[in-house]
RNA sequence: CGGGGCGUAGCUCAGCUUGGUAGAGCGUUGCGUUUGGGACGCAAAAGUCGCAGGUUCGAAUCCUGUCGCCCCGACCA
C-alpha cells in the first residue's frame, strides 16, 4: 500500500474537542472523524488496527474452541420483556412500519438465549462457546473521551454455555486466559480487577483494565499481592478495635464518652461547613444519608471523610432500586431540612452503619433540626444502628481485602474487557434447558464476556505515545512498517522503496510507502504522528547502497543498514519490538 | 438530569464588553523558487457568524428561545 492511495488525513493542530491523548492523536492522525457525539466513522487506519486487534482474538477464540456468528441488531421487543430489559435506560428503541418495537442490540444475552433454548437440548450439546464482533448501541447519558466511551462501538462478545457449575466455572476460566493472552500479545499491559456486575448479573465477575490517567474507573490494587478491584465494589476490612483512639473524639482530647449535646450550626448543611463551624475535622462527623430502598427509607451512615458505595448498599439491602431521598422527603423522614439529619432520635428508617463507626467516640452528627448538630455522640448510648455493614468506598492506604499487612493504592483505568458468570439469570427466565443423562430437565449455566475494541485501541494509544505521537505495539500497528522516499523525484528512490515494500509483504509484513510528493520533513512529521513501529528512510543513503531504519519509540535506534539486509534486518527488529515492552508501557504498567 | 464552557472560513482562534455590514495563522488552489524534521514569495478561492424569533435605521455583537458540542458530576451491561 502506498500513503498516496490510502485515506490518512493528518491534521497539524489539535482539534477543540480532544481533551485527552487518544482522542487528539486518533484526530490528528487521521484515524477517526466525529459525525455526533460519541458517534465516530473509523477511517483506514483506525479500521485497520480494529482489524489486527479482531485477528488474534479470532486467533485465540480458535484455540479455545469458541465459534464465530454474527447475531442481529434489531432485537423484537417481547425478546427483551422476557429478562426485562426493554426498559433499561440506555437501550435505543425505534418502531417500523406497522409499530413493531424494537431495540437496537446494547448486548446480546437474549438473543444468544433464544439460540440456545431453541438448540441445545440435551447435555450432549454442551459446553458450547460462541462469538461474535458486532456493533453496540447504548444510549449514554454522557459519552466522552473520544473512543472511551462512545454510543455506538465495535464490541467483540461471547457467551459460554455449560451444563452445571463446574463447568462454567471452567468456561470463564478459560476466557480469562484467553484474553489474558491477546493483551499481553497486543503488548497492552493490564490488571484484573473484581468488579460489580451491573444489570448483566451479579456473580462472579472480572474487569480487565488498562491503567491510565484518562480511564473512567477508580481501581484500587495491592502492589504486594497483586489484588485488584473495582472502587465500586472493593470490600473493607472492618477497623481494628486497637485504631480506635485514632478515630476518636468530637472536640475534645478526653478518652471517656462525653455527655450528647447540641450546638447551634446556622446554615452549615456539608461535612466541611460543619467541621469548619465546629473547628474539628470531617473524620469526626457522622454522615447520615438517607435512601430510598424499593421505596422504603434507609438511613446509611459513614464517616464523614468516606463516601457511601450504593452497590454495597443495594446488595446488602437486595433491593432493586436505591436513590438517595429528595429533600422533601428527607424532610418527612428527619423532622429537618437536607443537612442536618442525624441517627440520634431517628424513627422509621432502617439504620445501617458502616463499620468505621465501631470505632469511633464522641462524634458529631446532624439533629433532626434545622441549624443545629449533636456532638459527643455515641453509638450504643444515643442511638442503635440495625446492623454494622461494610458500607463505604475503599480508599488508598486501606488495608488489602485479601491480606490485611498490605495497603491498597489507588489508579484510574479504561474497562477494556470484561468476565462475568451469568449462572442462570437469563437462561432460566428464557427457559434455556437441557435434558441430562438421567432424562432431566436443567437450566442452562451461562457466561458472557466482552472486548470494547475501540475502547482498547485507544487504551493502547493512551499508554503508548510521546510528544510526536502514537507509538504502536507491531501486533495491532496499521502498518508495521512505513517507508518514507525522502525524495519522491529520485526514480532510483522510489524503485528502491517499492522493492523494499514489495519483499516485507512477502514475508507477511504490512508496509507503507511514503511516495507523496511532500517534502522530506512533513513525512517524517506524520510518520511519527501515526506511530508506524518501523520507519525506514530512503534518501541520500541509497547513493552508497544504504537505507535507514529505526524503531519509532526509540530515536537513537536509527542504522544504516544495506539495501540488500534491510528487509532482514526489519523482520529482526519487530520482532525485538514485538517481544519487549516500550518504556512508556514499562512505566505505564 | 445538575454545574461550567463553547458554537465566526476545512482546522486553531480573534472580533462581541462599547451595534455600523467579517479578520488572522495554518490548510486549500495556481505560478515560481525550494527539497532529510510540518519551506518561501506572489496571486486566489473560501464564512446564511449554529438555528429561530425579538429590539434597532442598522445585529456576529444586545434580548428571548432552541439545537449542537466539550468538560465536571449524577448515571453507566
Amino acid at each position: 500500500m502506498k500513503v498516496s492511495d490510502c485515506f490518512i488525513p493528518t491534521l497539524r493542530e489539535v482539534p477543540a474537542e480532544a481533551e485527552i491523548p487518544s482522542h487528539q492523536l486518533l484526530l490528528r492522525a487521521g484515524f477517526i472523524r466525529k459525525l455526533g457525539a460519541g458517534i465516530y466513522t473509523y477511517l483506514p487506519l483506525a479500521w485497520r488496527v480494529i482489524g489486527k486487534i479482531e485477528a488474534l482474538l479470532k486467533d485465540e477464540m480458535d484455540s479455545i474452541g469458541c465459534g464465530e456468528i454474527r447475531m442481529p441488531t434489531l432485537h423484537p421487543q417481547e425478546l427483551l420483556e422476557e429478562t426485562n430489559r426493554w426498559d433499561v435506560d440506555v437501550v435505543y428503541k425505534l418502531k417500523d412500519r406497522r409499530e413493531a418495537s424494537f431495540a437496537l442490540g446494547f448486548t446480546h444475552e437474549e438473543v444468544i438465549t433464544d439460540i440456545a433454548r431453541r438448540d441445545f437440548r440435551s447435555w450432549r450439546d454442551l459446553p458450547r462457546l460462541l462469538y461474535q464482533v458486532q456493533t453496540k448501541f447504548r444510549d449514554e447519558p454522557r459519552p466522552r473521551g473520544g473512543l472511551i466511551r462512545t454510543r455506538e462501538f465495535i464490541m467483540y462478545d461471547a457467551y459460554s454455555f455449560d451444563r452445571d457449575d463446574a463447568g462454567m466455572e471452567l468456561s470463564f476460566q478459560k476466557f480469562k486466559t484467553a484474553y489474558s493472552r491477546v493483551f499481553n500479545r497486543m503488548g497492552l499491559p493490564f490488571v484484573i480487577a473484581e468488579a460489580d456486575g451491573g444489570a448483566i448479573g451479579d456473580l462472579d465477575n472480572n474487569e480487565f483494565v488498562v491503567l491510565s490517567p484518562s480511564g473512567e474507573d477508580t481501581i484500587l490494587i495491592c502492589r504486594e499481592t497483586g489484588y485488584a478491584a473495582n472502587v465500586e465494589c472493593c470490600p473493607v476490612l472492618p477497623p481494628d478495635p486497637a485504631d480506635a483512639p485514632i478515630a476518636t473524639n468530637g472536640n475534645g482530647n478526653g478518652n471517656g464518652d462525653k455527655p450528647l449535646e447540641i450546638v447551634s450550626t446556622p446554615g452549615a448543611r456539608t461535612i466541611d461547613e460543619v467541621a469548619g463551624m465546629l473547628g474539628t475535622a470531617p473524620m469526626h462527623l457522622v454522615k447520615t444519608l438517607i435512601y430510598l430502598a424499593d421505596g422504603a427509607p434507609v438511613a446509611a451512615l459513614v464517616r464523614g471523610d468516606h463516601e457511601v458505595n450504593e452497590v454495597k448498599l443495594r446488595r446488602l439491602l437486595n433491593v432493586a432500586e436505591l436513590f438517595l431521598a429528595d429533600d422533601t422527603t428527607v424532610e418527612r423522614i428527619t423532622g429537618a431540612p437536607t443537612g442536618f439529619a442525624g441517627p440520634v432520635g431517628l424513627i422509621g428508617p432502617r439504620v445501617i452503619a458502616d463499620h468505621a463507626l465501631s470505632v469511633m467516640r464522641n462524634f458529631i452528627t446532624g439533629a433532626n433540626q434545622a441549624d443545629a448538630h449533636y456532638v459527643h455522640v455515641n453509638v450504643g448510648r444515643d442511638f442503635a444502628p440495625t446492623e454494622f455493614a461494610d458500607l463505604r468506598n475503599a480508599l488508598p492506604g486501606d488495608p488489602s481485602p485479601d491480606d490485611s499487612r498490605y495497603l491498597l493504592t489507588e489508579a484510574r483505568g479504561i474497562e477494556v474487557g470484561h468476565v462475568f458468570k451469568l449462572g442462570t439469570k437469563y437462561s432460566a427466565a428464557m427457559n434455556a434447558t437441557f435434558t441430562d443423562e438421567n432424562s432431566h430437565l436443567q437450566t442452562i449455566q451461562m457466561g458472557s464476556y466482552g472486548i470494547g475494541l475501540g475502547r482498547t485501541m485507544a487504551a493502547a494509544i493512551e499508554i503508548s505515545h510521546d510528544g510526536n505521537g502514537i507509538i504502536w505495539h507491531p501486533a495491532i500497528a496499521p502498518f508495521q512498517v512505513v517507508i518514507v522516499v525522502a525524495d519522491w523525484r529520485d526514480p532510483a528512490g522510489l524503485e528502491s522503496g517499492q522493492a523494499l515494500h514489495d519483499a516485507l509483504e512477502i514475508r507477511g509484513i504490512d508496509a507503507l510507502l511514503d511516495d507523496r510528493d511532500e517534502r522530506a520533513g512533513v513525512k517524517f512529521k506524520d510518520a511519527d504522528l501515526v506511530g508506524y513501529p518501523v520507519r525506514v528512510v530512503v534518501g541520500k543513503g541509497l547513493a552508497n547502497g544504504f537505507l535507514e531504519i529505526r524503531a519509532r519509540r526509540d530515536a537513537a535506534s536509527s542504522r544504516e543498514v544495506p539495501v540488500l539486509e534491510a528487509a532482514d534486518a526489519i523482520a529482526a527488529l519487530l520482532i525485538e519490538l514485538r517481544d519487549g515492552p516500550s518504556e512508556q508501557q514499562a512505566a505505564a504498567a
